[in-house]
RNA sequence: CGGGACGUAGCCUAGGGGCUAAGGCACCUGGUUUGGGACCAGGAGAUCGGAGGUUCAAAUCCUCUCGUCCCGACCA
C-alpha cells in the first residue's frame, strides 16, 4: 500500500512531489520550468481566490487587466527594479515575423505599466485613491524550479494602488497584509508570522517590503505573502503627479501586494501527510465521499440508501460526492480519496443500513465514528469545522515547538547545525524558527547567510517595541526582533 | 551557468552487437468479486529521445545534439 508516495522521513522533497502528481493536482509540462495546474489544483486556487477577492472588494478594490507584455523601457526607469528583475526576464524580439523595434518582456510583475496608466488617470488628489487588483499569471525565468513553490510562470495576483498621502498608502499596506494574514489562518490552517523584511530581503523598488511566513512541515520557512509600500519611487518614475488639496503638485504614493498559487504548496507541506493530501474543509473540493459497501445480495438498497445520504449532505451544504464505481474495491476506494485530500470519508455497508448508521472517518486524524444517518448532515458539518480548526491549531502547535529564543550567536549556530547540507530535506534538517536580536546591519545578515543558509524572514510586526539587548549575531547594540530561519 | 545521473509503451524497469525488444503497474473486453490498494482469462499499446557514423548486422559501440532529474550557484 501506499508505495507510490515517498514517507516525508526518507526525502522530504520526494513526498512533496509525489503528492502534488499523486493527488493529481499539477504535472510537468513540455515547457520548461513551467507547470500544468490540473483541474483537482486549480479548484483549491479558484477557492483560494474567492476568500481573497471577497475581501478585495469588501475593501473598496476593483479588479481590472493590464498587458502580459510590457515594453523594457519601462522596467528601466526604476533602477532598483529592473536590477532586481532584469536577470529572470523573458523578452519577446519579434512580432508578425520581423524583428520589434523595442523589445517587450513578458511580465514578472505588473508596477510599471501599471504607473505607467496611472500617469493618464490620476491628476488630482480627487482621483485618489485609486484601488486596482488584478488576477493573472506572470513570468520569472528561474533556473531551478518547484511544483508550485517556484515555477517560471505563475498564477497570482497583484494589487497596486495609488494613495495621496504616505500615511494612507501605509496604512493600505498594513491593511493587506492583515486580509492576508486572515484568510491564511482562517482558511488555509496556516499560522502565519506577519512582518516587515530586512533590506536585503526587501522587493526592488519598494521602500518597505512586509511579509507573512509560514512553517512547513520541514521546519522550513515559506513567505507565502507579500505587501510593499512603495513610496513614491513609481511615481516619480513614471511622472504621476496630482493637485493636492493645497493646490500644490505632488507624487503620488503606492503599495503592491500579492499572493500566488505558491499557497498551494504552503497548504500541502503544512497539512498533508505520508497518505496523501491533506486540505482544510474550507477549501476541499470535496468535503466527504460515500464510499458504498456493495455485496451482490445488497447492493441496490445500499445504493439507494447512500443516494438518500448523500442528499442530506447536500443539504447541509457540504461539497459531497457518492462513489458508486463498482470496478474498484472499497479498499481502493479508501485509498484513493486519502490521496486526494478528501475530508471526510462515509463507508456505508449492509450491516451500517440495518442499523441507521454510517462509519465516518476523518482524513486528518484517521478517527472512526458510527453516526446515526439521521442528523448526519449536521454532525458532519461538526466534524469539518473540528478539523478547520485542528489543522490550524496543529501547525500552530508545530511551529510554537520548533522556535527558539537565541540569545548569542552560539545558540543560533547551535540550532541550526553547523553544517546546512540541506540534508537533502529530511524534516529534521531545518532547525525551525530562531527568534533572536539583530543590530539591523546587512553585514551581519550576509554572513550568516553564507556560513548557513539562515536568513531573517521577518521582523514580526507589534513586537518591536522596547528592543533592548545585544545582536545575537554580533553582540552590539539590537534594534530590533527578528526570526530566522532556512525558507524556500 | 558549473558538477553528477539518466533518456526503451502512459508510468517503472530488464536487455550492453545477432533471429518476433521482455516484465510489472496502468489501460480495454468478458467473468467472478467488493468492510483497507481483489482474482481469472483474453487483448491493445514501442519506428528503444533525435541526427550522423562504425558494422554483413545497432536499443546495444562512437560522435554530435535535444531533453529531464539531482547537487551547487542564482532567486520575494
Amino acid at each position: 500500500m501506499a508505495e507510490k508516495i515517498t514517507p516525508r522521513s526518507v526525502d522530504y522533497s520526494q513526498w512533496y512531489i509525489d503528492i502534488v502528481l499523486n493527488a493529481k493536482l499539477a504535472d510537468y509540462s513540455p515547457v520548461k520550468g513551467a507547470m500544468v495546474i490540473r483541474p483537482r489544483g486549480y479548484a483549491i486556487w479558484e477557492r483560494i481566490q474567492a476568500e481573497f477577492d471577497r475581501r478585495f472588494k469588501e475593501t473598496g478594490h476593483q479588479n481590472a487587466y493590464f498587458p502580459l507584455l510590457i515594453p523594457m523601457s519601462f522596467l528601466q526607469k526604476e533602477k532598483e527594479h529592473v536590477e532586481g528583475f532584469k536577470p529572470e526576464l523573458a523578452v519577446v524580439t519579434h512580432g508578425g515575423g520581423e524583428e520589434l523595434e523595442e523589445p517587450y518582456c513578458v511580465r514578472p510583475t505588473s508596477e510599471t505599466i501599471i504607473w505607467s496608466m496611472y500617469k493618464n488617470w490620476i491628476q488630482s488628489y480627487r482621483d485618489l485613491p485609486l484601488l486596482y487588483n488584478q488576477w493573472c499569471s506572470v513570468m520569472r525565468w528561474e533556473k531551478r524550479t518547484r511544483l508550485f513553490l517556484r515555477t517560471s510562470e505563475f498564477l497570482w495576483q497583484e494589487g497596486h494602488t495609488a494613495h495621496e498621502t504616505e500615511a494612507e498608502a501605509v496604512e493600505e499596506t498594513m491593511r493587506m497584509l492583515g486580509i492576508y494574514k486572515e484568510v491564511a489562518e482562517k482558511h488555509l490552517c496556516l499560522p502565519v508570522i506577519a512582518g516587515r523584511k530586512s533590506e536585503s530581503e526587501k522587493f526592488a523598488g519598494a521602500v518597505a517590503t512586509y511579509c507573512i511566513e509560514a512553517m512547513m512541515q520541514d521546519k522550513k520557512a515559506l513567505q507565502a505573502g507579500t505587501s510593499h509600500f512603495l513610496g513614491q519611487n513609481f511615481g516619480k518614475a513614471f511622472d504621476v503627479q496630482f493637485q493636492g488639496r493645497d493646490g500644490r503638485l505632488e507624487y503620488a504614493w503606492a503599495t503592491s501586494w500579492g499572493v500566488s498559487t505558491r499557497l498551494i504548496g504552503a497548504l500541502i507541506m503544512t497539512h498533508s501527510d505520508d497518505r496523501g493530501l491533506v486540505l482544510p474543509p474550507s477549501l476541499a473540493p470535496e468535503q466527504a465521499v460515500i464510499v458504498p459497501i456493495l455485496k451482490n445480495d445488497t447492493k441496490a438498497a445500499v445504493l439507494a440508501y447512500c443516494e438518500k445520504v448523500l442528499a442530506e449532505l447536500k443539504a447541509a451544504g457540504i461539497r459531497a460526492i457518492l462513489d458508486a464505481d463498482d470496478t474498484q474495491s472499497p479498499g481502493w476506494k479508501f485509498a484513493e480519496h486519502e490521496m486526494n485530500g478528501v475530508c471526510l470519508r462515509i463507508e456505508i455497508g449492509p450491516r451500517d443500513m440495518e442499523a441507521g448508521k454510517a462509519m465516518v472517518v476523518r482524513r486528518d486524524t484517521g478517527e472512526k465514528t458510527p453516526i446515526d444517518v439521521l442528523g448526519l448532515g449536521a454532525r458532519a458539518r461538526e466534524l469539518l469545522d473540528a478539523m478547520q480548526t485542528s489543522l490550524y491549531e496543529r501547525a500552530r502547535a508545530f511551529r510554537i515547538a520548533n522556535t527558539k529564543s537565541v540569545a548569542d550567536r552560539g545558540e543560533l549556530l547551535a540550532f541550526y547545525g553547523k553544517d546546512q547540507g540541506e540534508g537533502s530535506g529530511t524534516a529534521a534538517a531545518s532547525g525551525g524558527f530562531a527568534e533572536g536580536l539583530w543590530c539591523g546591519s546587512a553585514e551581519c545578515e550576509a554572513e550568516l547567510k553564507a556560513e548557513t543558509k539562515v536568513t531573517i524572514r521577518c521582523l514580526p510586526e507589534g513586537r518591536q517595541e522596547g528592543i533592548a539587548g545585544a545582536c545575537c549575531l554580533c553582540g552590539k547594540p539590537a534594534k530590533h526582533l527578528a526570526v530566522f530561519a532556512r525558507n524556500y
